[in-house]
DNA sequence: AAAGGTTACAACCGCCTAAGG
DNA sequence: CCCTTAGGCGGTTGTAACCTT
């Protein structure tokens, strides 16, 4: 059976997104909110579906998304979150608040997989997890391992699930450093959303002709401008995105972009063995008190 | 400098789920 | 309940940018 794509309208574009149908999507975001994803395209004049216009909203113009390279941080909680959750990369994504999953996604599929590749020529072995603390591990490490990290995770849903007061929300723990880990979620601005489409328009400019490389260049002043001062507004479509950008209406925003890691799950055990690269294998092992449970029960009682 | 190969990532596709009628 | 459908998710593809020869 399946659904028709949704996609499969005529005269419903595709491919990569100009900086115009940003503006307009943003625009309209901004005024209305997200969500109701069906209505955006015939509301805002966009020829996307609306698929496709809730893909380019939280992958990349989402308020709040942090781009470039991943950090050994980041990196290493990937790794741990992926050998927990496997490719759920959705839900490894609501650990790292400023990724989207689709970047992890790929990240993974490109850096880490290839990682991956190097050292299974290096070593012959598959490294379970914390490739950066990898080292060969006999069969029965490996269990052990694997029987530690259940246990973990069904400690700290135990924690999650009973714990009565959060107070460990926000609560500041040396192994986390700059991440969002002991830091409330900033208060996200349109600043970064701003970021966002000004350094696409920039791109953009640089291998547009001149007319049109012009026009967006007009739009990127008015963005950035009215990242800095709210009253520069010429009625453009841009400058209805603009009042609002400023405004203490971005808050709603702020509720769009993903909550944090605090705001989502209680975190305590979980949280020191996704940050603490040492916790087992690469570092010192020994220091942890693995459980003498075993695997089936262990698992039975996670997952069930 | 050009051609071919590789990498990175934005976007699409199709399936699944949950909500609403 | 059953059906429909919007929204969400993971896998995959297309292509621009970068690198190597």
């Amino acid at each position: 059976m399946g659904r028709p794509p949704c996609c499969d309208k005529f005269g419903v574009k595709k491919g990569p997104w100009t900086p115009e149908e940003d503006i307009i999507l943003v625009s309209y975001i901004q005024e209305h909110g997200p969500g109701n994803w069906k209505a955006i395209p015939t509301n805002s004049g966009l020829s996307r579906c609306s698929k496709s216009c809730r893909l380019r909203w939280t992958n990349y113009l989402r308020p709040g998304i942090k781009r470039g390279s991943f950090t050994d941080q980041e990196e290493n909680l990937i790794i741990h979150l992926q050998a927990l959750l496997g490719n759920r990369w959705a839900a490894i994504a609501s650990y790292l608040p400023e990724r989207t999953d689709n970047d992890i996604k790929n990240y993974w599929n490109t850096h880490m997989k290839k990682k991956l590749r190097r050292m299974e020529n290096e070593d012959g072995i598959l490294p379970a997890s914390g490739f950066s603390n990898y080292k060969p591990m006999v069969k029965g490490q490996w269990e052990r391992r694997l029987q530690t990290d259940i246990n973990m995770a069904k400690q700290a849903l135990h924690e999650a699930l009973y714990m009565e007061k959060p107070s460990f929300l926000y609560e500041s723990k040396p192994s986390c450093s700059s991440h969002s880990c002991s830091t409330p979620p900033s208060s996200t601005t349109y600043a970064s959303s701003t970021e966002n489409i000004s350094r696409l328009l920039e791109n953009w400019i640089r291998k547009t002709p001149k007319n049109s490389a012009k026009s967006a260049q007009h739009h990127v002043n008015e963005l950035v401008n009215v990242g800095a001062d709210s009253t520069s507004s010429d009625g453009t479509i841009t400058s209805a995105a603009n009042n609002h950008m400023v405004s203490p209406e971005t808050s709603l925003f702020q509720v769009d972009s993903k909550p944090s890691l605090e705001e989502r799950f209680p975190l305590s055990l979980i949280e020191t063995w996704l940050f603490d690269e040492n916790c087992y294998g690469g570092g010192n092992g020994s220091n942890i008190n693995v459980p003498d449970l075993s695997l089936d029960d262990a698992s039975h009682e996670l997952f069930i």
